[in-house]
RNA sequence: GGCCUCAUAGUAUAAUGGUUAGUACAACGGGUUUUCAUCCCGUCAAUGUGGGUUCAAUUCCCGCUGAGGUCACCA
């Protein structure tokens, strides 16, 4: 069965720089009814950032990447807080230390930058393992522990690099245990991947180059290596670097916050550095679990577009709408609303919903694009008497064609107030007053939105209501009559 | 600097030892009785460079260039 794992270390929120490497694992786990481990790598005490745990399930959460075992859910291999695993490690460690494969080292870390500077003078490699002390004291906590290489070439298989290799160049005596008995990420990941059973370690290709560390490890713990997949970064918008927080790379929950669906964050970010081959753009997460494979990952850096996923997201709220239903694509708007929204029912909301949604990219630019459907509109005049197709009418021209909208729409009987008769009622005007679409559509639409943009006049009309159409018409009329 | 990795339009990518090098986003233009958007149609735009293998290379090999990663008691 497969196994797979997210470890972050919670130093912080999940940047869309990182949140990959959760998405690829899940993908693979679920895909083939294996299980998704979460565990917390909170093994640097100093970088440690209060509250960065229940970011970091809050956005997975969020995701739908839930997880078999781990944090809050438990597990056969409790605790997955790495801070909780000191005894597991040490006991590992004591192996090591029986087998002659490791060392505890009293060299001040003063004494260890000198070495280092000094090699980097004389430009050779920095390596530990030449400046390996004479006489090691026995190991208890307080002293950090190293492992001894046994320097020689390696070869190994990468599920998306492919075939690697490297020669005994970069083995070195790294650090398993630090002074304050907790273990180093290159050791305690090790033990917990073998202990949880993990057959496939996905993780960010800056790992690459301490694979040969990590292989010399696992066969001194006589550990059978897994399955590896060294991923590729996810790029800054500018320059080819990997994205960090440096580069401003907003948190994950901070996409929800503006409004972008999970299903089109999820879509987005899986497709990025993936694809099946087709001309496929859209999957849902069942779609992703079907068609993921490791061996189309691609192996190069790819930049995170936010213009690309913002037309997703569009692409998702219309896809959310038109099979799912308003209702659903309404249960997701709390929160994106205008101010001015909040005292009016749901019902009405959610009619207006559904004749803006196809405008929306993001959930929040209901917060803009519904403004006047919830409250009058400010009347400023130059933007009906500036207009470009208004501007060639005189004043009196203006207050005549509302003057005859106003009749019309009034004939209209309450209970007939629909978009068709408002459609054929605009029709008639368009007739009676020769004029033409873009001048008198144009004319009624900045009238009762006094928006850049608006849906169709009829829907506007039909949402607004008969009463509140009228009084807008009414008060444009006046103001222009008193202009 | 050592070691490692990568290289198709602005971006994300497809493809094959032989194609008019495909698609999507973006940009630009047009259509759908007003606007904005949706939807539809169209335009622009790419195999980094130099060798080699081959009848044929974007694809395979080598050099170069460019870019990135890593060389912590961080992960």
């Amino acid at each position: 069965m497969i196994k797979t794992r997210f470890a972050p270390s919670p130093t912080g929120y999940i940047h869309i720089g990182n949140v990959r490497s959760a998405i690829y694992p899940y993908l693979i786990a679920k895909q083939s009814g294996g299980k998704f481990i979460l565990r917390i790598e909170d093994t640097d005490r100093a970088r440690y950032v209060e509250g960065a745990t229940e970011l970091i399930l809050d956005t997975l959460k969020w995701l739908g990447l839930d997880w078999d075992e781990g944090v809050e859910v438990g597990g056969a291999n409790e605790p997955y807080y790495q801070s909780e695993r000191k005894d597991i490690y040490h006991k590992w460690a004591k192996k090591l230390i029986d087998s002659g494969r490791a060392y505890a080292d009293p060299t001040p870390p003063e004494v260890i930058d000198e070495y280092r500077k000094a090699d980097n003078a004389k430009k050779i490699p920095f390596l530990y393992r030449n400046h390996r002390p004479k006489d090691t004291p026995e190991w208890h906590e307080g002293i950090p522990l190293r492992f001894k290489a046994e320097p020689k070439a390696y070869e190994w298989h990468d599920e998306v690099m492919g075939d690697m290799h490297s020669g005994p160049e970069v083995c070195d005596d790294i650090i398993l245990i630090k002074k304050d008995g907790l273990p180093t990420y290159n050791f305690a990941h090790i033990v917990d991947d073998a202990e949880m059973g993990v057959t496939h370690i996905a993780r960010g290709n800056e790992y690459l180059s301490s694979m040969p560390n990590y292989l010399a490890l696992y066969e001194a713990l006589g550990l059978e290596r897994p399955k590896f997949l060294s991923l590729p970064h996810i790029l800054a918008p500018q320059g080819n670097k990997k994205l960090g927080k440096r580069d401003g790379a907003k948190s994950v929950t901070e996409y929800r916050d503006e409004g972008i669906l999970p299903e089109a964050m999820l879509n987005y970010l899986a497709c990025l550095g993936w694809n099946d081959g087709t001309e496929q753009e859209i999957y849902t997460k069942d779609e992703l679990l079907d068609r993921f494979s490791i061996d189309r990952i691609q192996n190069s850096g790819a930049r995170f577009d936010e213009t690309k996923i913002l037309w997703m997201n569009g692409q998702w709220i219309r896809k959310i709408a038109n099979e799912q239903g308003i209702d659903a694509l309404y249960a997701r708007t709390a929160g994106f609303w205008p101010d001015s929204a909040a005292a009016y029912p749901d019902a009405y909301k959610k009619r207006v919903l559904s004749i803006i949604y196809d405008r929306l990219k993001t959930l929040s630019d209901l917060r803009d694009m519904t403004d006047y459907f919830f409250k009058n509109p400010k009347i400023l005049l130059p933007a009906i008497v500036t207009q470009k197709m208004l501007k060639k009418l005189s004043e009196q021209e203006l207050i005549d064609l509302l003057s005859a909208a106003i009749e019309k729409l009034q004939n209209i009987p309450d209970d007939k107030w629909s978009a068709d008769t408002l459609q054929a009622a605009f029709n008639e005007l368009l007739v009676e007053t020769k004029k033409k679409p873009g001048e008198f559509f144009t004319l009624i639409r900045i009238a009762i939105s006094f928006a850049p943009f608006s849906p169709a006049l009829n829907l506007t009309a039909e949402v607004l209501g008969k009463e509140a159409t009228l009084a807008r018409l009414n008060s444009v009329r006046t103001a222009l009559a008193n202009d």
